[in-house]
RNA sequence: UCCUCGGUAGCUCAGAGGCAGAGCAAGCGGCUGUUAACCGCUGGGUCGUAGGUUCGAAUCCUACCCGGGGAGCCA
């Protein structure tokens, strides 16, 4: 099989390809049908004189998403998506398809939502899906090369594991079950057997959370390392995100283009270097003078930026009147961009004054809101590390910092760009007695942990790992503003189908 | 759970007390290089649901349902 993909080896060359169609147009003999294999768009160009009657019949039966089996002459054409186009022979139909519900004009997320089974197959869709696949692969690659044994933690689990979160409940033989939030603490045991594993696998958090950074079946990749403390912890997820950034900018430019990602700052990110900062630096960031300045500065920006965007939309509109069709559209378009970016601004300058509050009075010991995890990042273009949190506010099988005990030997990763918290890790509590003592401390059962108390009594090690939210990173180096358009078939509160 | 915005043709939206509208899609016709093609014609409606106010409600009021964004919580 020739796939649109390949093309560039067939040039001059008559081929076949075998697709769905994407669009059509079409005048009294030509017909040009842009057509979707899988790995590519081609435009094929029929015209009347070059092919038979009954292939000329098929063209005219051609509508949208109809599957088609195309032979032609490639050429090299500038003017055509992909730089080839086929000059065809003969079109052969597989089924021609009717009303396809996903027009290539707009449309709005719930329709798209509800068409998720379709809605694949559009551009962008198709280029976010095949990004995160490039990061999965990119994930197993690092983590292979390095020496790291891949195993799959349960999804039923008897216990609800942290005791933190909404768990989803389900039965299991008469008995209570919940669905899986976290492999970390199966991992750990495995980290025990083979010094280095990583779980890659689905996690589920009954949260009702509608946010764009919110799923409630969301995929975690979740590293584990006898022998590792804090700093080797940050620095394997420091070189991990710039592994991945890095293949991601080499392998998949077509895909960011078509998602129109803006990669000068990935790029940064991909030279490595994070900064790293304790938490108590991170609130006192927060409080500082210049925390307030920037926020000023950003009122005034946004201000300025609404004006300009009237202005023009005032301009544009004069000009309304007696504009040709065609510009008429373009200034209805612009319009509503202009209306869509007044709608964000207007938001931002609701909300700024309250993260301006949230910042400046930021409390030591307090966990940061998604405002403040986005100013946190604002000054930086890679993502940063926030490690030594307040041991209140973190889990119980992390290990308090030795130099202060209020301290828990925990990091978290926030990226750029306002995409929030990708990676949350720890140095774990090895020692026996202490940890018996965390679990009595959040009141949760010892019988139930009894097994990963065990770890700590037979040949207990000092070890990390941390976890990376795989929807997130999509979402990020996609430039995504919603974690829903990166996993095939997203579930979300209130979301069940397709 | 709370705050906030929305629900009008298959889709995206306008209409804000007085005749139900546009663009796209669909159907028909035209056009030899289009690329969200273009031009002409045609068909297309439970204005989210239920009540209320009014001579008259898509429009005002009340309740409910559904969706978007956000808070809390988190990856």
């Amino acid at each position: 099989m020739v796939y649109i993909t390949n093309l560039s080896d067939h040039v001059d060359e008559e081929v076949t390809l075998k697709g769905w169609v994407y669009n059509y147009r079409s005048s009294k003999n030509l017909y040009f049908v842009e057509l979707r294999d899988g790995s590519g768009i081609c435009q094929c160009v029929v015209a009347k004189d070059a092919v038979s009657d009954d292939a000329w019949e098929a063209a005219e039966a051609l509508r949208q998403e109809s599957s088609v089996e195309i032979t032609g002459k490639v050429v090299e054409d500038e003017r055509s998506i992909g730089g080839h186009e086929l000059q065809v022979t003969d079109l052969n139909i597989f089924q021609v398809a009717e009303d396809y519900p996903i027009t290539p004009k707009d449309h709005g997320v719930e329709f798209l939502m509800e068409n998720r089974h379709l809605w694949l197959r559009s551009r962008r869709q198709w280029a976010a899906m095949r990004v995160r696949n490039e990061i999965i692969y990119a994930i197993h690659t690092f983590f292979q090369e390095r020496g790291f044994v891949q195993m799959d933690a349960p999804i039923f689990t008897g216990n609800a594991a942290e005791g933190t979160t909404n768990l989803f409940e389900t039965e299991y033989f008469e008995e209570e079950a919940y669905l899986t939030q976290s492999g970390q603490l199966y991992g750990e045991a495995m980290a025990m057997a083979h010094g280095l594993i990583y779980t890659f696998g689905p996690t589920f958090r009954a949260e009702k959370s509608k946010t764009r950074r919110h799923l409630t079946e969301f995929w975690m990749i979740e590293p584990e390392m006898a022998f590792y403390d804090l700093d080797m912890d940050m620095d394997l997820a420091e070189d991990f995100i710039t592994f991945i950034v890095n293949r991601v900018l080499d392998r998949c430019p077509k895909e960011l283009d078509i998602l129109d990602r803006d990669t000068s700052k990935l790029c940064k990110t991909a030279e490595g270097g994070f900064p790293r900062i304790s938490y108590s630096e991170a609130v006192e960031q927060l409080r500082s003078d210049e925390m307030a300045e920037m926020l000023d500065q950003m009122v005034e920006d946004r201000k300025q930026e609404a004006e300009e965007l009237k202005e023009e939309r005032e301009e544009i509109k004069k000009e309304h009147g007696q504009a040709k069709k065609w510009r008429k559209a373009q200034i209805d378009q612009r319009v509503k961009e202009i209306g869509m970016r007044l709608d964000e601004i207007e938001e931002d300058l609701r909300n700024i004054p309250t993260w301006r509050e949230s910042a400046l009075n930021f409390e030591w010991g307090e966990d940061f809101g998604g405002s403040d995890e986005t100013l946190l990042t604002m000054k930086y273009d890679t993502p940063i590390l926030v490690h030594r949190f307040p041991a209140e506010i973190k889990a119980f099988y992390m290990k308090r910092d030795p130099e202060d005990e209020k301290l828990a030997l925990a990091v978290d990763m926030l990226a750029p760009e306002g995409y929030g918290e990708i990676i949350g890790g720890s140095e774990r509590e090895e020692d026996l007695d202490t940890l018996k003592k965390r679990i009595d401390e959040h009141d949760l059962p010892e019988d139930v942990f009894q097994w990963y108390i065990d770890l700590r009594q037979y040949g207990s090690v000092p070890h990390s790992g941390f976890g990376l939210g795989l929807e997130r990173t999509v979402a990020w180096l996609c430039g995504l503003d919603h974690v829903r358009e990166t996993i095939p078939f997203p579930r979300m509160m209130g979301r069940l189908t397709p």
